[in-house]
RNA sequence: GGGUCCGUAGCUUAGCCAGGUAGAGCGAUGGACUCUUAAUCCAUAGGUCGGGGGUUCGAACCCCCUCGGACCCGCCA
């Protein structure tokens, strides 16, 4: 059974799904495990007719913990402040808006349909004031627990409640010195005394007092989160001890996943620039195959994944599942579900109408659409216009070659200064293409007829006669069906580049 | 130092929870097709299941140790 299956089949009744995920800097594709692990819960969780919600919280009201590689060093005065109270690094706007705009545009292209809360409006609604006044009330309790669970010690004069100086703009500062609902005052390390009101985004709980909260005050019944938090004595044992013996309530089931490694680069981390960034990666791929990616494997494995040729490899298997799907050939149970769970549901259009890999070839023979829309309808893909799905294909492709494909995949024609190694029986071959080139029909198959013919005379094997004329062209063993290259490429440019090939 | 997860063919991995002695895809090699959409089809090779020990009639699977990778033990999300 599928893990998004076998999990939902432990659940009953109303669920609420919740994720988070900190708009401090780009997201990226390590950081969508995270939410694509819940929406494929959630989605498991609809099939299996469970009454469902599923909620993104944007923790927009944290604060900046550093100058990131990626902020000038102007944001060294930001530092502390609210995600969501510091200007964007560019063009109008808050930072935390910045981040999560791309981020949420990359949600809706992924067919990601998320509930989406900033957490800065939920302080803002005094939607956690009740959590806030609860554990500030028994501050010791929360105190003891998280020193029981965690074994870490908590100083005395300590909170659950970090206020916001409205002087300063940090909320890492301040000190409470006294509480009375809905009021905490505060003393600030710039000087300022002040007073927050616990029923708006003046301060928030620390964020192992926070979770729980978000928990309690929204109903969460299911949450995946990355390992790290899964530690024993992690946050969420911290999380779910205050959730259960200060709010009194059930904490949600938890699913722990492993973080997503770039192949040969190591764990995918925005601080070791060892990232590819979701909203790019949907540019470059087709967007199911993100889903594929976290929909495949069992959230307990590290994801191996690579950019190159394991891409296309994916990208083969997800179309080899799409097709059987539709022919209702064999499949077996767990790929079945993985490919159900990563189609986007907006579109019917197949990703596979022309394969991927072909296209990759195509869109190197072809560098203009015309002339590649004419190759689809000579070839019999039955296509009178590029499809969206097709098109938006061909603009992933020509990124992906330029980017992170792999040399045995991508050609070009060779510059003529460029040193080809042939024999002369292949210098033959080729010579004698020559001689018959100028007068034949410059088409695919007459082309193509007449180099079958000339190897065979020849005595050559097909194979390494085809690979004479890759050399000298693209400087390979093999290439893109020769008829419709050459014929791609025009008599006179093919006859010239031939035969000064072969007379260097 | 303490803890968690992972380590299966060149690569990506299934199988581990409920022990019966390893399965796939890609790649490689060979072959087929009036030989190339780097296509398709068929076949072959390739695995000390990280290593060692234990339990067992039997271990990839359970237990202990060990090596390698990752992550946490920073009121940091």
């Amino acid at each position: 059974m599928h893990w998004a299956d076998a999990f939902v089949r432990n659940l009953s009744g109303d669920q609420i799904f919740s994720t988070g995920i900190s708009p401090s800097g780009p997201i990226h594709v390590g950081n969508m495990r995270e939410i694509l692990t819940g929406d494929i819960l959630y989605k498991a969780a609809v099939d299996r007719g469970l009454m469902s919600r599923f909620m993104y919280l944007c923790d927009d009201l944290d604060p900046l913990r550093k100058v990131y590689p990626f902020l000038p060093d102007t944001y060294e005065e930001h530092v502390g402040k609210p995600l969501s109270r510091i200007p964007a690094p560019q063009g109008e706007g808050t930072y935390s808006e910045y981040f999560l705009r791309p981020f949420l545009e990359t949600l809706d292209v992924i067919n990601v349909s998320v509930e989406v809360v900033r957490t800065t409006d939920l302080y803002d609604r005094g939607v956690f004031a009740e959590a806030i006044d609860v554990v500030m009330r028994r501050k010791n309790d929360v105190a003891r627990i998280l020193e029981e669970i965690s074994g870490r010690a908590v100083g005395k004069d300590w909170y659950p409640y970090n206020p916001l100086c409205s002087n300063c703009g940090r909320i890492t500062k301040a000190k409470v010195e006294w509480y009375r609902f809905p009021e905490v005052g505060y003393r600030c390390q710039c000087g300022h005394e002040g007073v927050s009101d616990i029923r708006k985004a003046e301060g928030k709980m620390p964020w192992r007092v926070e979770w729980p909260a978000k928990w309690y005050a929204l109903g969460v019944t299911v949450e995946p989160f990355g390992k790290d938090h899964g530690v024993k004595g992690g946050s969420y044992d911290t999380g779910k001890g205050i959730m259960e013996e200060i709010f009194g309530a059930k904490a949600p089931e938890p699913l722990i996943y492993e973080h997503i490694f770039l192949k040969g680069k190591g764990a995918m981390h925005s601080s070791t620039g060892v990232v590819i960034d979701a909203a790019d990666m949907v540019k470059f791929a087709p967007p199911q195959i993100l889903r594929f990616l976290v929909a495949r494997s069992q959230p307990s494995r590290h994801i191996m994944f690579d950019p190159g040729a394991g891409l296309l490899n994916l990208i083969d298997e997800y179309e080899k599942y799409e097709n059987l799907y539709a022919s209702g050939g064999e499949l077996d149970e767990d790929a079945r579900r993985a490919y159900e769970l990563s189609r986007l549901e907006q579109s019917t259009e197949k990703l596979s109408s022309i394969g991927f890999r072909h296209l990759v070839t195509l869109v190197q023979i072809y560098p203009r659409e015309g002339d590649l829309l004419e190759a689809l309808r000579r070839t019999g893909e039955g296509l009178d216009e590029i499809t969206p799905v097709v098109r938006s294909n061909i603009d992933a492709i020509r990124r992906w070659l330029d980017r992170y494909a792999p040399d045995n995949v991508k050609f070009s024609l060779l510059e003529p200064h460029e040193k080809v190694v042939i024999n002369d029986q292949e210098r033959k071959l080729i010579a004698g293409f020559l001689e018959s080139a100028g007068s034949i029909q410059w088409t695919p198959e007459a082309i193509h007829d007449m180099i079958h013919e000339l190897i065979r005379n020849s005595g050559m094997q097909p194979k390494s006669g085809f690979a004479a004329f890759y050399r000298v062209l693209v400087g390979k063993e093999r290439g893109p069906r020769l008829g419709y290259f050459l014929s791609t490429l025009g008599r006179e440019f093919t006859m010239n580049r031939l035969s000064s090939a072969i007379n260097m």
